[in-house]
DNA sequence: GTATGCTTTCGGC
DNA sequence: TTACGGCCGAAAGCATAC
């Protein structure tokens, strides 16, 4: 009897009582420039990723939150950016610079961690429920523990949401930034929600905004009183249950240590629009030399082959095809990749501008299956 | 009808 | 309206399977 309710006790603690921490390095790529070259401190920083077009054709990464405040904005045309901040230095991103700067800072991150997660190149969701014993004091501590280990050792500031689930630590996270620290405890959840728009809740873009404001729902206290069933009837089983505990502030999604990304792709802008399909064969072909070696060093099998293009009118596009068994060689790369090109040129009459090709659906090449035969 | 898988688009940084 | 990268993961939308 006694071992029963401790049993239903410990497992009521690990499903509501988490404690998780949602880590964010504040505007990484100019953060990482700006401890190579304090000077840079003083002035707006945009990190730009130039095309092979020359000039200024090219688009901003991102910018330090002095340009940020100029107007500047990640993914803004860099034309624009020097526009807004004329005074601004512009920078070329140093990709794999930063990815060893975020390599170390992971480090230091896992470390901290019971269950640990990267997300992307700058963030990363820990686990800490284990060793705080629920306790969000703890978890606070933890935090600041981190903030100053990552900045004793990279120079770099980070934004830290602390909260009893994914959703509520990566929503907290940016609300102090930069070098931020926001606590979201169970009991101030509903606080903290009701007066959300739902675009607000992490998910919710603008197709479900739309949908919402449909039957009258625009905050996440509205749509908390929203009954499941109709949730249900409108969005589906999944999305509406999930709606109805994200208005709760209910995620029991678990932090797991991800394998390592799920697709592996390179893109390019061609040195001039064109509608020719062996000069886009071509480009598609060097780049698959790269995306192959890339999955070589993995020593992964890829199933799924992707093209992508962007026309003259900016719009992107993009076709794929799921091969019949797993391949490793970079001619299954090329050749579908070829096929690809064909079924695209065939459905549109646009100039080509940026071109990429992607390989996704990973499997180990030596199948468990296989060796579960001999267990 | 629901689950699953595949293709395409969207959106964040 | 003008005018723009290179990634990534997730969402959306559809087809097919059960």
């Amino acid at each position: 009897m006694r071992a029963l309710q401790h049993v239903s006790i410990e497992r009521d603690l690990t499903h509501m009582n988490r404690v998780i921490l949602h880590v964010d390095l504040d505007a990484f790529y100019a953060g990482v420039e700006e401890r190579e070259n304090p000077d840079l401190k003083e002035g707006a920083v945009v990190v730009c990723m130039f095309s092979a077009r020359g000039g200024d054709s090219g688009a901003v990464a991102t910018q330090n939150y002095l340009a940020r405040s100029l107007g500047v904005r990640s993914g803004m045309s860099i034309k624009q950016a020097k526009k807004l901040a004329p005074d601004a230095v512009f920078l070329p991103a140093r990709r794999g610079f930063y990815k060893e700067a975020s390599e170390r800072v992971m480090k230091i991150l896992r470390g901290h961690a019971d269950i640990f997660e990267q997300v992307g190149i700058d963030e990363a969701f820990l686990d800490v429920t284990e060793s705080t014993k629920c306790d969000f004091k703890k978890g606070a501590e933890i935090a600041m523990l981190i903030k100053k280990n990552v900045a004793e050792s990279e120079g770099l500031a980070c934004s830290v949401g602390v909260g009893p689930n994914k959703l509520i630590a990566k929503m907290a996270s940016p609300l102090d930034k930069p070098d931020g620290l926001t606590v979201i405890r169970p009991g101030e959840l509903e606080s903290f929600l009701t007066s959300l728009d739902v675009t607000g809740l992490w998910g919710v873009g603008d197709k479900t905004k739309k949908a919402l404001s449909g039957i009258g729902v625009e905050t996440v206290g509205e749509l908390s009183k929203i009954e499941l069933p109709r949730l249900i009837e409108v969005f589906g089983k999944s999305k509406g249950a999930w709606l109805y505990n994200a208005a709760r502030g209910v995620d029991n999604s678990v932090v797991s240590e991800r394998g390592g990304r799920e697709q592996i792709g390179r893109i390019t802008t061609l040195a001039a629009d064109t509608r020719d399909l062996e000069a886009i064969t071509s480009k598609i072909n060097e780049l698959a030399l790269e995306v192959h070696r890339q999955i070589d060093e993995r020593e992964v099998l890829f199933r799924t082959v992707s093209f992508f293009a962007v026309t003259t009118d900016l719009k992107g596009q993009s076709k794929s095809k799921t091969l019949a068994a797993p391949a490793n060689n970079v001619e299954a790369i090329q050749k579908t990749g070829r096929e690809l090109i064909n079924r695209f040129l065939a459905g549109n009459e646009q100039l080509v501008r940026r071109v990429g090709i992607r390989v996704s659906n990973f499997t180990q090449p030596t199948g468990q299956t296989t060796l579960h035969q001999f267990e």
